[in-house]
DNA sequence: CTTTGTCCTGCGGAAACCCGCAGATTTTGC
DNA sequence: GCAAAATCTGCGGGTTTCCGCAGGACAAAG
């Protein structure tokens, strides 16, 4: 077996490293990459089938890689290891996990134990484990008590890379009341109308704030902020 | 001599922890916290007065803790030690850095040797040691190539958390069309005016194209803005 | 087939935004 | 001390948001 690490930071590169050997004895060659775009490169030359990433590098993101990676061999089994368990993150992995694959989500945060018990069950069990609270995360994102449509998600997208109305229609085949339509929708979803204490009215500018309260609860971070505009550059010159 | 330590990632904790023992000979207590707010209470209770600090923590940030700090004992020797150089770290830090203060910043990504040095300058020579790539984001931020100034700024991060002009206007004390004003200035340092290739104008909403500008660029980033939101609520209700 | 629910669409108006113009005030530089 | 530069302010208007109301398309349930 042989497997890829892609993490930025060296300290906790080399944690894995020692994790994969201690967890993997049948592993008989481990990769390092520093970052998104060398992942997929070595990916690509030594045909790595199991992959462990980090979120939230420079140069490219896991998300990114996964998404190349997978794009090109989709039975590859890859293991997120990351900081945090935002919204946009969860979101955006089960955005890009094909068919059938299998992954793992796993916090830092986590114990050891955890860490290597979910190396062997991705890798060698081919099983899913996806960490309680990233599925915590998920469920909420899921359940429409709070959580948002794709429909919503997308258009808050939009929103917060600055396009007006008439943009999003344009670019989404809608009406410019459809649009409004879902605009409102976002803001009840997020409370926007919630006033802060004193009871000003006409307080907050809706469309700013509803993006305000997205950050702040990271249902958007500015990852996905920067995956939006490239591809809307890309997108706007085809 | 005695050392603080705050960080939250238990991994870069003990590897700073090595670093201190072995770059300070002269330390006799090393402590750990591992976040700001545990940070605040022990440079309180042992009367620390060298401290290195992590930003971006969860609880209570780096800038934050630091600010209590500086505040109880303004003599503190502070060294930020980050991940990231996004300007709008740098110019929290900048922001409350107490007149004479010696301090350093340094980026998690700097040798060994860089790390150490900076300990022993800090702490035992009492000088400034800045980052090369943290000095020149400060330049530049100064520098009013692109740089924004402070009023700039702070409407800024006014307009991020969603706030209407008439609320910024009461809330800075001015009149609704100085806001505008500065809001104008601020479209033009952030390039709104700038249309995506296509020749399509009404294309932005500058206000909230401002705001993701800022984002992409670092100037802003959530955890200024988690502050500025509880800077508002507070400031609110009293 | 009807009903119910969800989504899209157009119309119209109140409010907020963006901004040129021009006079008043303050700050800066010499 | 005075001129130049930068800021603050009010006015007026064109544009964009925000949203209630009302009608149409389509699917699922009774």
């Amino acid at each position: 077996m042989r497997v890829l690490i892609v993490e930025d930071d060296p300290l906790h590169r080399s944690y894995l490293h020692e994790a994969v050997r201690a967890a993997l004895p049948e592993c008989d060659l481990v990769v390092e990459a520093e970052n998104g775009q060398s992942g997929e490169i070595e990916a690509r030359k030594a045909r790595m089938e199991h992959v462990v990433m980090d979120l939230q590098m420079s140069e490219r993101n896991g998300i990114e890689a996964a998404r190349t990676i997978w794009r090109e061999r989709p039975d590859t089994k890859i293991l997120f290891w990351s900081n945090y368990s935002d919204e946009a993150y969860v979101r955006g992995v089960s955005r890009i996990v094909p068919e059938g694959a299998t992954y793992g989500y796993v916090l830092k945060s986590a114990s050891d134990e955890r860490l290597k018990l979910a190396l062997r069950s991705v890798f060698v069990e081919s099983q899913c484990v996806i960490d309680r609270e990233v599925r915590g995360i998920q469920q909420k994102s899921l359940g429409n008590a709070h959580g948002l449509t794709d429909a919503e998600y997308e258009i808050l997208v939009d929103v917060a890379l600055g396009l007006t109305d008439k943009a999003i229609a344009q670019r989404k085949r809608l009406s410019l009341r459809s649009v409004q339509n879902r605009l409102q929708q976002l803001y009840e979803k997020l409370d926007v109308y919630d006033l802060p204490d004193d009871g000003m009215e006409g307080w907050y500018n809706l469309r700013m704030r509803a993006v305000a309260v997205a950050l702040l609860r990271k249902v958007l971070n500015s990852s996905a902020l920067e995956r939006a505009e490239r591809e809307l550059h890309d997108r706007g010159s085809s």
